[in-house]
DNA sequence: CGTTTTAGGTAGACCGGTATATCTACTTTA
DNA sequence: TAAAGTAGATATACCGGTCTACCTAAAACG
């Protein structure tokens, strides 16, 4: 065997698995990638994924669960130091900005793979949900809790954190991060 | 013949088959529905699709290319009363919640098609992508011509339609439509 | 220390289902 | 009569998933 198995589930084909995945959802959308293409770009048998997965969908549900984790971990250990609020709130637009200027950036990643299911019963709309929610709750806790209408501001930034990455792909707006930060600012101070 | 064919592409079969499609794509996605789904709901053999598209793409792309149209024009029609600025602005996220609150729906039917797609190369993204930018300018249009920052605030105003209907279906946000109305007031009366 | 055990990985054939698309022969109707 | 539509068989391709036989190397053990 590669590696112990110390309680948690792992393995190296596990690892390169949810790695690949990761990639090649994000780019092209999960159902537009088949575990053919993942298991040939991970370099591992079709059996090392169902060894480590139940299903496609168990490995589509990992991918995004350990994305959103790793994504709202992200967005906590940046704000530590002495900003004002406007700085940190502006500063989760930059750190969204930073992946929309690759290529074959497709929008939010949850977004994307939420509408690419049939419907909204599978087990990734739940995990899209989660993290929507865990997302806003993340920006009222760095809105000043002395803020009126602090609640609202979180859902409006929300709103056009949604917005930016969403044209950031499709182009209706020139230069998405600047005007919805410009907008953030705006409510920040007229609220 | 059912119709005579003056010029204009135009059939029994066709219509039925556009109608049926943009039914079904805006409930479930383009590539969750199969040529078959469609036929079979419309009432129409599966060569009458091949009669009058080329193939499932070309039918997609014109389903949506119908819908931007009438979107569109239905938005034109909206505001030719004595409203005030403000109010024409607002009437618009009154006029997509609408649809927001039926069954089956899965945010803003462009952003969702172009999202299903293997990538941003076929016609359903140029098509996408050209609906937003028009709706783009019609906001710009809509907009005092004497108002500073005219078309950044077009932008912010679209980033918050966005975010809207695309919270609207992943609900991560409580009342999406109401809190951007709020803001877009808040941007209008503060830039 | 050397042997055996065993988990994890590999390669590829294979299955059932479904998708788009085509072909053909027949029917309807302006 | 000729265009438009019908019904269904069919071709082709891909997808998720299973099964088998084999390989490798770390770990367990006498």
């Amino acid at each position: 065997m590669q590696q112990r198995n110390d309680g948690v589930r792992r393995s190296v084909g596990r690892d390169r698995l949810l790695a690949t995945a990761r990639r090649l959802f994000t780019r092209h959308g999960a159902s537009n990638v088949g575990i053919n293409d993942v298991t040939a770009a991970a370099g591992v048998a079709r059996m090392t994924l169902y060894n480590n997965f139940p299903s496609k969908e168990a490995l589509t549900a990992a991918v995004y669960e350990e994305m959103a984790c790793a994504t709202l971990q992200g967005l906590r250990e940046m704000d530590a130091s002495n900003l004002s609020e406007e700085e940190r709130i502006l500063a989760i637009f930059d750190h969204f900005d930073r992946s929309e200027h690759e290529a074959d950036y497709r929008g939010c990643p949850f977004i994307h793979a939420s509408l690419q299911a049939a419907d909204a019963s599978g087990p990734v709309y739940a995990i899209v949900h989660s993290y929507k929610h865990d997302l806003r709750e993340h920006i009222f806790q760095v809105l000043d809790e002395t803020r009126r209408n602090r609640a609202e501001v979180a859902d409006q930034i929300l709103l056009l954190l949604d917005g930016a990455v969403t044209e950031a792909y499709l182009k209706g707006v020139a230069d998405p991060t600047t005007a919805a930060k410009h907008a953030a600012a705006t409510l920040l101070r007229s609220t």
